[in-house]
DNA sequence: TTTATTTGACCGCA
DNA sequence: TGCGGTCAAATAAA
């Protein structure tokens, strides 16, 4: 196939990052002001999908984002310190994409994360929430050592959009309100646009598949209510053996000691792609502190020595500096595999 | 009738 | 060879 220039690369990364940094200030504009949990929510899908584009971008669909144990079988990825991929190795990440994720069922070169999943029992609710796609399962095994079976669910749209995302759901065996779910694969069937029917009851929430949508969440009180007892635990178990991850720029930090949100664009500098950070995620979850960790993000060549870098990398700030701005793109049609997932939520949007 | 879930069987990998 | 992951027929629910 024809390859996307990588001057074209470079500036659909800088685009993407700029517009993960715009939601990331509005965000932090929130953090101050009165607002709802279904804002909170939108926004953090927004700030998740510019983050899965960025690393699909970099590192051709392995994304390793703000989970605990990321353990994604990438192959590495070659990302220059000042954030321009190295272009072959760009291009190739972007064949494997391809070829791995959405074209095959090599599975298991797909990017997996985990992510733990509190589920308040007094809401009746005895499985965890929705996350914004809708999931069909298609198994259930009891695994060697664990108290509850693992649940297997796959995205809904599987044959009829080519998306192959799937999730594992497990319950904690120390505790049973928590609920580990590990995603294997980033979906490209964009289901934003889809509203689903809510769970027809509480209790079917652990077994059936988690329909739902932003819309319908914030039509449905119950659902809402939900979210608002739901905590997200996302850690990284293990930087050491992380795989060479893409990480993203983050532009403001929420200080929870502090319980304030501050930017740290200050703190910024253009050292793209390269570091490590912590950044502290605004919470849905929780009033008091309305902030909380959630993930390590890894930026980082693959020979990251767990080194102390903490380094905040920014997007270009201003649509001022905008790579793109006057300029046409050049990705013609013949560059660009038909197949490419560019329909991955939040690609072009 | 259609769609989703359950569950035993099968397969691949370590 | 055992375990985890997936398939697919049977079943249930809407």
């Amino acid at each position: 196939m024809e390859r996307v220039s990588t001057w074209d690369l470079k500036v659909l990364t800088d685009e993407l990052a700029q517009g993960m940094e715009k939601a990331m200030q509005l965000r932090f504009h929130l953090c101050s002001t009165s607002h709802s949990e279904a804002e909170d929510l939108i926004l953090q899908r927004i700030i998740s999908t510019f983050e899965k584009a960025l690393c699909i971008l970099k590192c051709g669909g392995h994304v390793g984002v703000a989970h605990v144990g990321a353990q994604a079988a990438a192959p590495e990825s070659s990302i220059s310190a000042d954030g321009s991929s190295r272009s072959d190795d760009t291009n190739k990440n972007i064949k494997e994409y391809q070829e791995q994720g959405y074209a095959s069922k090599k599975r298991k070169l797909q990017p997996t994360w985990t992510e733990q999943v509190k589920v308040n029992s007094e809401n009746g609710l005895e499985g965890p929430g929705d996350d914004g796609y809708s999931w069909r399962k298609y198994g259930q095994k009891d695994i060697l050592g664990a108290k509850y079976p693992r649940s297997y669910y796959r995205c809904t749209y599987r044959q009829g959009r080519n998306c192959w995302a799937t999730k594992q759901v497990q319950r904690s065996d120390e505790d049973a309100t928590v609920f580990e779910i590990t995603y294997k694969g980033t979906h490209t069937c964009k289901q934003f646009n889809n509203v689903v029917p809510p769970p027809t009851s509480p209790e079917k929430q652990e077994l059936k598949s988690n329909n739902s949508c932003y819309d319908q969440l914030e039509q449905n009180p119950m659902l809402s209510n939900f979210r608002a007892n739901l905590r997200v635990n996302t850690e990284v178990s293990d930087i050491q053996e992380m795989p060479a991850y893409f990480s993203f720029p983050s532009t403001f930090a929420c200080y929870e000691k502090e319980n304030h949100c501050s930017p740290i664009s200050a703190l910024i500098d253009d050292n793209h792609l390269q570091g490590t950070y912590s950044p502290l995620f605004y919470s849905p979850a929780t009033s008091g502190s309305n902030c909380f960790s959630t993930a390590t993000y890894q930026m980082r060549d693959h020979d990251y020595g767990g080194n102390d870098n903490t380094d905040i990398m920014s997007a270009h700030a201003s649509t001022n500096n905008s790579p793109i701005g006057g300029m046409e793109f050049s990705i013609e049609p013949a560059e660009i595999d038909p197949n490419f997932p560019f329909n991955v939520p939040g690609f072009f949007t």
